[in-house]
DNA sequence: TGTGCTATTGCAACAACTTGCGCTAGCATC
DNA sequence: GATGCTAGCGCAAGTTGTTGCAATAGCACA
């Protein structure tokens, strides 16, 4: 089920400077945030290090619980709210983005290459990304009809999907 | 769901009784719930009238907790989870459809006239509906990038509504 | 290295559902 | 009316997410 997930993610703009040094791994988006949040006058704390740990080894969607129980994994003693006050400054640097999956829950989607929004198939359980073009036509659909100006980042549609149609 | 047919019958055919006499209020799809659960070998219990008749009383959307309250109002014994039962049980009747609010809390519409989604405006917390046209064109949109057959029932859009835009 | 400001943490209580289970009470049938 | 099947009820415990608050501990600066 994960597979046309797989596939979506094929199409996405690769996302970090890719300059590859050799042996050492890729820089991504998460090796600066210890000093993006202090220049911000955040703070660095063994809890946030613990969650981007976890946040590094993640793609696509997650949802909050699973993110705590990966905290635990690690650190026996990660509180629910920490983790969930962590993930609020972490959206707001852009690193992970939140929605509501379609039981209402939430949602996050780690480092969104841009905004968009998804797809929830009802049968199988599978989650895709509503590709730009598409995106644009609701947009403009709902802009057209009431000049609603839609933030797609909050869209999670159900339905069924190609292979469960029937 | 399913049954959205059967509750759309009852709403359109005028009845001979329809003619308002006066003095006595107009028919309403309410008025043969009882009936309908007996006939699905469902039961008419005192609980049940009481959420009725709150809902006859209600338009449009209310969340689950405010039913409850409602409920609680007339019954001070109502429980969350017959609130919640019941509230299933109607909607398989198509007498109220269900869909999350842009918190990821249930919402309840009454007597929707047919399946459409929601606008929700995060400036002034205002709801719509999304018309039937504008719907077919966010259905179409995706049946063709994806195949995907969407439920607009369950679709809620967030953004901000011509009035708050700037 | 020490100090102080204050962002963060963890706790505890709360809100909004959800689920399993044993008992109650609709209602069809006699 | 009495009876019996079983849908539905209330309860209690669990899950997921939120919030207020006192105590803790980053980190800038001396």
């Amino acid at each position: 089920m994960r597979d046309n997930l797989e596939a979506m993610k094929d199409r996405q703009v690769p996302r970090a400077v890719s300059r590859e040094v050799n042996g050492s791994p890729p820089p991504t988006p998460w090796d600066g945030v210890a000093g993006r949040l202090r220049a911000a006058g955040l703070r660095w704390t063994p809890q946030r290090r613990t969650l981007v740990d976890v946040l590094r080894q993640e793609e696509g969607h997650v949802t909050a619980t699973e993110l705590i129980a990966r905290c635990r994994e690690r650190d026996q003693t990660t509180t629910p709210s920490t983790v969930y006050r962590t993930l609020d400054v972490l959206e707001d640097f852009g690193l992970v983005a939140h929605g509501h999956g379609p039981d209402g829950r939430e949602d996050y989607h780690v480092l969104p290459d841009q905004v968009h929004g998804h797809l929830h198939c009802v049968a199988c359980g599978a989650t895709w990304e509503i590709r730009p073009e598409t995106g644009a036509a609701i947009v403009d659909a709902l802009a057209t009809d009431l000049g609603f100006a839609v933030d797609l980042s909050h869209v999670t549609i159900s339905g069924r999907c190609s292979g469960c149609r029937d």
